[in-house]
DNA sequence: CAAATTTCGGACAAATTAGTCCTAATATAG
DNA sequence: CTATATTAGGACTAATTTGTCCGAAATTTG
């Protein structure tokens, strides 16, 4: 479904939302050991994820990554997965038809679109803010 | 969404449902013109397929791949996605985690079961019939 | 200012996926 | 039986994704 690339992405602004809800900020070391993932590749992806807008950061002491409290309700899983995966998730052709639309569907055009309308606005409703609130309160996990 | 490989299976199986219903078999060198794939490539899927048995095929002149007939509203997309990409976009953590149930979830774990589950049940109710019929109407395309 | 801590950015390496090429096996038609 | 048309299978190459390494830039603290 997503890229592994994708999957860090969301996994790392989850906690960085987490942190960001206490007015805390999560340094790279941080969010790789708590989600699990590799060091390095993690680094590129917030990288990313800063270049795009959806987390910031600042450097030096007491620097790392957040997301300032008035947008943790507004951004949602659907900007994480834009900025790493692009948006051909929802608008490609589950077929990998090039030219594939209302008027020259594939044969799988109409059931397609009906699953990806619900996770694109499944991804569009999913804020940060109630995602860091299921790990918080222990019932949501980020790693194992 | 699906591997490469599995948009052409997909294709490839449809196209010869739709050869099947008139009693026909398709050739590699017809399936891979009539859907736009690489011709090595594809035969390589198709021998997958006929291990997994979602298609059959037969040697030397006027063979080819078919599906019996007895089995074209019986084979549906499901099939088809398991023998190439296996279950893991049913199965598996939309998060790439490798623990998560409904006792240690990730955080959009339920939010992703739901369109899961609606993904699969398409896939399970789209049989080949009513996409190579879809095809053969002139309704639904396999290229461009 | 100097040292420490952190992100940034580019070049590289490894793994996976996508795709090619060639030969063997099998079936049909003459 | 022989030539031909087809699928089967293995070894190989190419492209993409995943992941590493290292030095530069920026910021804070003493």
């Amino acid at each position: 479904m997503f890229s592994k690339a994708c999957e860090y992405a969301i996994r790392s602004t989850v906690y960085i939302a987490s942190k960001s809800i206490k007015n805390e900020r999560g340094t790279l070391i941080d969010i790789a050991e708590e989600i699990d993932s590799p060091i390095a590749f993690t680094a590129k992806i917030l990288q990313q994820l800063v270049k795009s807008k959806v987390i910031h950061s600042i450097k030096g002491p007491h620097g790392g990554f957040f997301i300032p409290q008035d947008e943790l309700r507004t951004t949602s899983l659907i900007q994480v997965v834009v900025a790493i995966d692009g948006n051909k998730l929802f608008t490609g052709c589950g077929l990998g038809l090039k030219k594939c639309n209302k008027n020259h569907p594939c044969p799988v055009h109409h059931q397609f679109a009906g699953i990806r309308n619900d996770l694109e606005a499944m991804l569009r409703n999913t804020t940060m803010h109630a995602m860091a609130e299921g790990v918080d309160s222990g019932l949501a996990f980020l790693k194992t």
